[in-house]
DNA sequence: CTGAAAGCGCTAACAT
DNA sequence: ATGTTAGCGCTTTCAG
């Protein structure tokens, strides 16, 4: 395996010379930077990962932590980081907790992260206060992506504002008896509380009652989806609309609907929160976040931290939140008269 | 940051021994290793992995390269592996392609590889001989999923089988005119010729002829699946069964019909591969394959070729083949008479 | 602009 | 069973 040395002697130069040229540090002729990178190229020189960590202190990777690599959101998120991560250089760790208690807790509290990586993002996940604790520890830069974590870097859209959105279009169309699916997931996040109450803000601001009774958990998944909406639908005195927290729990009431024999938007008017890949396939209503957009700006916001993106600044932008916007298709319209 | 010399002089011994204490290596007493741990974590030391990378050689790293996260089948098999390398104290590097093939190009050709892992996951795609000769020039174990790829470990399907179970599962219910969706994809994959082969094989033993307007490209995709579908069902002549090579074509194609005002299975069946996560969801028939299970397997393979799953052995098992079974759902059926 | 030399924090012979 | 001693292959002062 050749080294930087073999390099060097090549060249009759010193190794640190070599190291500058291949990293472009300055301090460096154009000639023999030039000449340099060619024997590099001719030797098939590949600077070895370790070696550099060990002898610099960075490591130039970043640990990416998601509750479910298989949730299409999720999985987009990541996708936008992995993408930004490479284009700077950095190598991407993926912690994927499928959802498991446990996991999650290897994760934070086992070292598994110390010295291991330069920068941590975390997905969706609302972080206890022992949690924070290790992350702090960690002295390294920290984004939270879909939670809201006073006092640390976020990347999100306002749940609450979402919800509420989404709640008052039902408002507007005439509907008066909205149900809402949502629920707390096997996980501790930010976006079901969130979204939970800028539903029931949103009927408080309209002066519609509150009937705890049409607040259904979904957990979050299209089957879950379908029970909820089942267990909404079959009611004799069912809603007219039905406000989901995610478009996934959506679609799966737009299927109870369909079991259930009901029209959508005629009978009842379904809506959602993400936009999902399958929701103008659907043709169902929602109020749309970037997503992609929300992993590559906190891989960004990572590394404008450890000074590695282009644009340096010596801010760092705290709290971002994105806009999101109703779309609507044609899952909702006036209840049934 | 405390490191494996504040333990050794706390204890008064050298490093080499904490070292070898910590890491369960044998020639070390009961007692001098319950001792070094528990000074090893009342001090909080976390070895260093750059370290203990450079002195060792070993990344105890596992590269998983992986053409878009954001599908539900290389999530999940990415899910499969990510729990089996955990378990053994791996990390995983990811690569996500994204369907570019500049992004493919780069992982294989720019040594982005070397040095960084002792291991590689291959997802899917059909390997060239360029990118053959590189993962050779690894030199470290390669594990490809879901591709054929001669002389190289790969755990996958027959996916010519399957898609001939499908196939004969159409004409076993009495089907003579039955359209194919599959297509090549952005990318060079081994599972779209393969499954194309299938059903052309299935046809012309049952003595069918084969129609080349039958066969549409669907992208692999659930809007591409509609389109394909769309094109197939609006036909005058349309066939009264439809294979699509994945299940999310298959949704696509079950919502062309639904568009078409076609009613499923009565005027026409469909059915797909995989068992997708809401394959039963849309009452989908379809030809399951296990996909947690090959992401788990690759994962033990490579760790096997590495000695450092538990069941070590000398021989590695260079082609598994995983079985797959038809789901008979409500999708398909007798054709119109 | 380039070179010499001292580590980075471990692991792995080789001793004892 | 434990200690000693070289490195692993880079980066980074500090000189020149």
């Amino acid at each position: 395996m050749t080294g930087i040395k073999d390099v060097a002697n090549e060249l009759k130069m010193s190794t640190a010379t070599v190291s500058r040229a291949l990293r472009g540090l300055p301090g460096v002729s154009a000639s023999t930077r030039e000449r340099v990178q060619q024997t590099a190229r001719a030797l098939g020189y590949v600077p070895s990962p370790s070696a550099a960590r060990l002898a610099s202190g960075q490591t130039n990777t970043v640990a990416v932590v998601v509750p479910w690599v298989t949730r299409w959101f999720f999985a987009s998120v990541l996708q936008g980081a992995e993408e930004v991560l490479r284009e700077h250089g950095y190598d991407l760790l993926l912690y994927n907790l499928a959802g498991s208690a446990d996991a999650r807790h290897r994760v934070f509290e086992a070292g598994r992260l110390t010295k291991r990586v330069d920068a941590v993002l975390v997905l969706s996940l609302q972080p206890t206060e022992a949690e924070l604790a290790r992350l702090e520890a960690l002295g390294c830069p920290v984004t939270f992506v879909g939670a809201n974590v006073p006092d640390w870097a976020t990347v999100r859209i306002d749940d609450e504002q979402a919800a509420r959105t989404a709640t008052d279009h039902l408002i507007e169309l005439g509907h008066r008896r909205i149900g809402y699916v949502g629920g707390p997931g096997v996980l501790d996040f930010t976006a079901p509380n969130a979204r939970e109450a800028g539903y029931r803000s949103s009927l408080a601001r309209a002066g519609l009652p509150h009937d705890a009774s049409l607040e259904v958990d979904g957990a979050f998944t299209v089957t879950g989806g379908i029970e909820a909406g089942t267990r909404l639908l079959e009611r004799p005195d069912r809603p007219t609309g039905v406000f989901a927290a995610s478009d996934e729990m959506a679609i799966g009431v737009l299927q109870a609907a369909r079991q259930l024999e009901l029209r959508v938007p005629e009978d009842v008017s379904v809506l959602g929160i993400d936009d999902h890949e399958l929701a103008s396939f659907f043709d169902l209503t929602t109020v749309a976040q970037p997503v992609l957009e929300q992993g590559r700006l906190a891989a960004r916001q990572v590394l404008d931290a450890l000074g590695a993106s282009g644009t340096e600044q010596w801010w760092q932008p705290a709290q971002v939140i994105l806009p999101t916007r109703l779309l609507q298709r044609g899952s909702t319209g006036p209840p049934p008269s």
